[in-house]
DNA sequence: GAAGTCACTATCAAAATGATATGAACGAAA
DNA sequence: TTTCGTTCATATCATTTTGATAGTGACTTC
């Protein structure tokens, strides 16, 4: 998909999709949310090729959401964590999720719920600023220069 | 990536991001929620090959998030239109577009105004139960079965 | 010393991508 | 009435990516 001149535009949305963009990397980044930070737990969470999975997860050490760290010296190991921009991308994945439970929610469906209430969380994107539902108020969009 | 398996997974996750989770497929409904709706439209503002828009937007299509409509009849033409659920898309593209000007952020960005205030929205997802942004409370994960 | 674990790499067929050219159905201009 | 322009595509085909399967290296454990 050439992701050199996505990295260039101007459209932020453009530049959050290049690298990240594909189904494989957001779903090894969901598993990582999970605390999953091995090869073999991806692997097998997955079903994923290994020779995809080591790509896929050199493309996002690259790209800064993973790290890889050494948990072992000898036999020398590495596991891979989120960073903090890993980490940020979740609020993304909750709410892919919400729109797959909303229009793709045939059948039973895992449930995520907040750990203190025990009720199951309702995704909503805001804007923080006037606390409106995100597609509820009009956007203007501003391009530089 | 084989979609057939994401979609039976009891993941939300999994099966939002099945079908729409790649960068062309999200760049489409970037560019639809902007109010594009023409092929010539799309492959203008992406660049993209012909060939690769006409599949994509066949699969958006099929997914239900896309819609083909006549607007002419002599000479046949027809434009795409978002559906609901393609519409219900775009705070997932929003929240993309905050983490990429957080973390893909150098140099000029494109900016997201309210257009009644005027001011530059900031988008974050919260769980509406809570009131608390996604992420700072910890998450409780239930399998079906 | 045989078997198991873990994080990969090698190989290679099959599928997807993408650049370029072409088509089909018209309207409008020359 | 031939030609040009517009719009939504399809045809062709080289290149790239994928994904399935098997194997490897560095250990540990039985």
């Amino acid at each position: 998909m050439n992701e050199k001149n996505l990295s260039d535009t101007s459209c932020p949305i453009a530049r959050g999709v290049a690298g990240i963009g594909d189904a494989w990397s957001m779903l090894i980044l969901r598993d990582a949310s999970l605390g999953l930070t091995r090869f073999d737990q991806f692997r097998k969470s997955l079903g994923i090729a290994p020779t995809i999975l080591t790509r896929r997860l050199a493309m996002l050490t690259e790209e800064g959401l993973l790290e890889k760290q050494r948990y072992s010296e000898r036999p020398p190991r590495d596991e891979y964590v989120l960073t903090s921009a890993g980490r940020d991308f979740l609020p993304v994945l909750i709410l892919i999720g919400a729109w797959g439970r909303r229009y793709r929610g045939e059948g039973k469906l895992t449930q995520y719920l907040d750990a203190e209430t025990g009720e199951e969380i309702e995704p909503v994107a805001i804007d923080a600023v006037t606390g409106a539902k995100i597609g509820t108020r009009a956007i203007r969009i501003v391009k530089p220069e």
